[in-house]
DNA sequence: ACTATATATGAACATATATTCAGGTGTTAA
DNA sequence: TTAACACCTGAATATATGTTCATATATAGT
């Protein structure tokens, strides 16, 4: 018929009006961004033993680092990363810096994550 | 003097006790990592954006990939990862695919992940 | 001032991950 | 059976990320 070579460049789309209505509620990139970065340091086994020690009390970095096997190096940097998503915070008592959790939100975001994981 | 030598290779740690009594409640390495790839699932711009489209209705691959503005290739690998996940599932009628969540901790998980972020 | 300790940081390296591109599979309809 | 479509997949590439190593900073004690 006579549309044959019109819809040539056109993304197709199957269903044009979900696509307009889904779009119109979708959250903004930036917002995308910062929840992605947010579950990013999350993610990582490393991080996630360092939580999750610190769920059950406050420690210092040497401690930390001996209490998931990992160098006081290694841990140092990824308090910056936690830190920088104040996930952690710290208070310093002569030379040693104590770590605690920052942020009640992780317990129950372990939670919900070890549900999901179980099941 | 000649203990210079001496304490090279001991791990030093301030508070062994606390070490111990937080190593005894520790999760299982194999569950960590099981966390941790879930974390990292949610952890990417263009995962976030898939599910919260999602979060409204189901969606072809194709409709998936208009909203978010991206390749129906790269939207079809990132499914696949959520799949792997068990985050979304899909029904198939006749060549469309019709994905939607598989678990609802996903929105729970958002809602708390946005609380964190907001603030 | 000097030393030891606790922690932080920068550079380098290795690994992981997301996207693109080209091509492949499976389904529908002519 | 042929073509068109919806979707998937593998390889290649680029970028991001975690750890290590060496070094720097900060605090306390001598």
């Amino acid at each position: 018929m006579r549309d044959e070579f019109l819809d040539r460049c056109e993304v197709q789309c199957i269903h044009e009006e979900s696509v307009i209505a889904v779009q119109k509620e979708m959250i903004k990139d930036e917002i995308v961004f910062e929840l992605a970065d947010f579950f990013k340091t999350l993610g990582d086994s490393t991080r996630i033993k360092m939580l999750y020690a610190l769920m059950q009390r406050e420690l210092c970095v040497c401690d930390l680092a001996a209490v998931i096997g990992a160098s006081d190096s290694a841990v140092s940097h990824q308090l910056r990363v936690l830190r920088s998503q104040k996930l952690v915070k710290f208070r310093r008592e002569g030379k040693i810096l104590y770590y605690s959790l920052d942020d009640e939100h992780v317990r129950s975001l372990f939670a919900q994550g070890l549900e999901h994981v179980m099941e």
